[in-house]
DNA sequence: GCTTGTTCAAAACAAATGTTCAAAATGTAA
DNA sequence: TTACATTTTGAACATTTGTTTTGAACAAGC
């Protein structure tokens, strides 16, 4: 294999995450994919098989990079407080998913992501859950270190799932705040949005299960 | 204009929301739509112009229907408490978006608006604006005579995210909520889970804002 | 230098899809 | 019934699109 190959491979890969995401898989057409990518439109053949086998090789490959960068639990776990934890909790949910939706791509892996999570394809749906599910995991006991209840209570679920809303608005309702007619400039500041969540979820959960700090 | 014709219209309307829902614009075709409605080819012509009036009109009959059952201020809102205001908006929030995204239809509508929030036309960009602009001053104003405190404080629009946010969450999450690892049997019950987002969102509330019920 | 395997470009092909249109069918009113 | 308007049909057409193929350019090994 030689060199030349392997840079055109991602310049492929590259123009079709963008198609893909932008117009969907029927909406992008391999000859605008290899246009933009500078290749001819047999080459998706040759490094692809054909456009199948191209989406898949795109959707495998951003799972991969998605998986690598959310390990949910921080190393340094141990030594923290339970109310430290769902801090870090938030602003790491916040700041992954947020670049993911809104980052220097203009969130063109998040708008993937949710032409994935409406319609999944195997990849997708294999990869996804995993990774939803560790962060579940961890959310959960978070909440019951915080409450002393045990995580299989409906009420920490249920508190769980609360969170998880709140951090997934934030950042999925940036692309429909102009329609939900919140002020959106606020919210830039990251910082101030994890500072919101935290002390919001708080309450909710001290309500919720019963307790007082 | 003839009864027959405008019946083999909804026909084709009905179908073409289905497809579109499912397979999106450039995925569904006119001939697998015409075919589902029992009709040819050429009545999408006859009736809409072309494929793009076709889903035009799909879009407009949707919002339409929506924004009729949306009111968002009750008409016995004088009479109540701000708490119960706030439970009676959760529970609406919930029972009319539950009955779009999981209802008879299997969530097809819910599927559609899921696809037209992602990539809006001009239709439904301004009528889902207005919807939610009014919904969000309800909300508002709500949390404001809760809390005392004037809407056009940061954290009465924080809160107010955190409570659509949620509630969102509870409806749009169940799409995903195979994929995010949570137990779904419990949701079933809404009422259950307009009384968790009450008092989660309460909590959260006076948390935030500093007050005490 | 010759061969071989790899990469790429462009033309060619076949299937699908949106659109058009003229004729047929159906309904309505006189 | 007759005449007219409305509706429906399905074949035909042009375009788009995924795929295939053929040959050229290029590098590496003998």
């Amino acid at each position: 294999m030689q060199k030349a190959g392997l840079e055109t491979r991602e310049l492929i890969l590259q123009a079709a995450l963008e198609a893909f995401a932008s117009r969907g898989f029927k909406g992008a057409t391999v000859r605008e994919i290899c246009a933009a990518a500078g290749q001819s439109v047999g080459s998706v053949n040759y490094h692809f098989r054909d456009k199948d086998g191209l989406y898949e090789a795109v959707t495998s490959k951003l799972m991969e990079e998605i998986i690598l960068r959310h390990e949910p639990e921080p190393p340094d776990a141990d030594r923290l407080s339970a109310r430290e934890k769902l801090r870090i909790f938030i602003r790491t949910y916040l700041a992954r998913f947020g670049s993911i939706f809104s980052g220097k791509d203009n969130g063109i892996r998040g708008m993937f992501l949710m032409r994935e999570i409406m319609d999944p394809s195997e990849c997708f749906r294999r990869t996804f859950s995993q990774l939803q599910s560790r962060q579940k995991d961890y959310l959960l006991s978070i909440i019951s270190e915080l409450t002393g209840q045990p995580v299989s209570k409906p009420e920490v679920m249920l508190s769980g799932i609360s969170v998880i809303g709140q951090c997934f608005h934030f950042i999925f309702g940036r692309r429909i705040f102009g329609l939900l007619g919140f002020e959106t400039g606020r919210l830039t500041d990251i910082e101030q949005c994890v500072s919101h969540i935290e002390e919001f979820s708080l309450g909710g959960i001290m309500a919720v299960t019963g307790e007082r700090k």
